[in-house]
DNA sequence: ACCCAGGCGACGA
DNA sequence: TCGTCGCATGGG
């Protein structure tokens, strides 16, 4: 099916490569694919808005939930730039959005990004999908299931090359599949609450919680802290966050993550 | 060769 | 509770 979807704020290119998910890809100027929920999607850019085509039927309302059209961010932004450094931070991360990505893929992805460069996090989740996702339109796999992985051992994941974060991944699909770590539940839960569950996993600890939470669950308040932002932190904020921030650091958050990265 | 990467768990103080 | 260290792998 083909959405049109209008939204003047974001920048697909941007919000595909600011390093909250790994398997979009660039295949033209202003056109994107991936496989998303199980089905083949390509994106392409418009002047105020953007258009998708996806293999099966996820529906328009999937696409504006997943891209995150409704939250005004051009309001949030002017909010932010009480805070220079923040404010410099929107002028260089200007059209991303907070992408609300499967769970269960948010979280091996962040899983496997720890102690890791985002290079190779993307090798790592492609051989992980080659082999053991299913296939899907367009050459691409999905990403696996939290079963199929939980049926797995740690051996069978040596060709990812994943060292030792292998049986991390295994924990992780074990505690989902059997709901020791139950999703439903942790929609629910506010994010202090949430982030103590995932960290029930082997392998999750501050850090890949909260980037599971934002990226996966669309908790706007979770604030990973990786070593990008301990430097902006350090710096720029050594007695707390800017209240500009409040209820919104995850946001804020990948605006500084993408300013201290300093592509540009 | 060398340092580092969107960290975490184990361990000792 | 806090600092330190090893961990697998490979990109730059």
């Amino acid at each position: 099916m083909k959405y049109h979807i209008e939204n003047n704020e974001i920048n697909l290119a941007i919000t595909l490569d600011c390093g909250q998910c790994f398997r979009w890809e660039q295949t033209g100027e202003n056109a994107f694919s991936a496989a998303v929920a199980g089905c083949a999607v390509t994106a392409l850019q418009l002047d105020g808005g953007f258009e998708i085509t996806d293999s099966a039927d996820l529906g328009e309302r999937f696409w504006r939930k997943y891209f995150d059209t409704e939250l005004d961010y051009d309001g949030l932004i002017t909010r932010f730039s009480a805070d220079d450094t923040l404010k410099n931070a929107c002028t260089a991360a200007r059209g991303i959005h907070i992408l609300k990505q499967e769970p269960f893929e948010t979280l091996i992805s962040f899983i496997i990004s720890q102690n890791n460069n985002i290079p190779r996090i993307k090798g790592i989740i492609g051989r992980l999908c080659e082999a053991f996702g299913e296939k899907v339109a367009g050459g691409l796999y999905a990403f696996p299931s939290a079963d199929t992985l939980a049926g797995l051992s740690e051996a069978e994941l040596a060709p990812l090359r994943a060292g030792f974060r292998a049986r991390y991944i295994i924990d992780a699909a074990r505690k989902i599949s059997d709901k020791t770590v139950d999703f439903e539940q942790i929609n629910s839960l506010p994010t202090e609450l949430a982030r103590e569950e995932l960290k029930k996993i082997v392998g999750v600890g501050d850090k890949v919680a909260d980037c599971t939470l934002l990226f996966g669950f669309h908790k706007l308040n979770a604030f990973p802290k990786d070593v990008w932002i301990k430097r902006v932190v350090a710096e720029y904020y050594p007695g707390g966050l800017p209240e500009c921030m409040r209820g919104f650091e995850g946001v804020a958050q990948q605006y500084l993550f993408e300013y201290a990265r300093g592509r540009g």
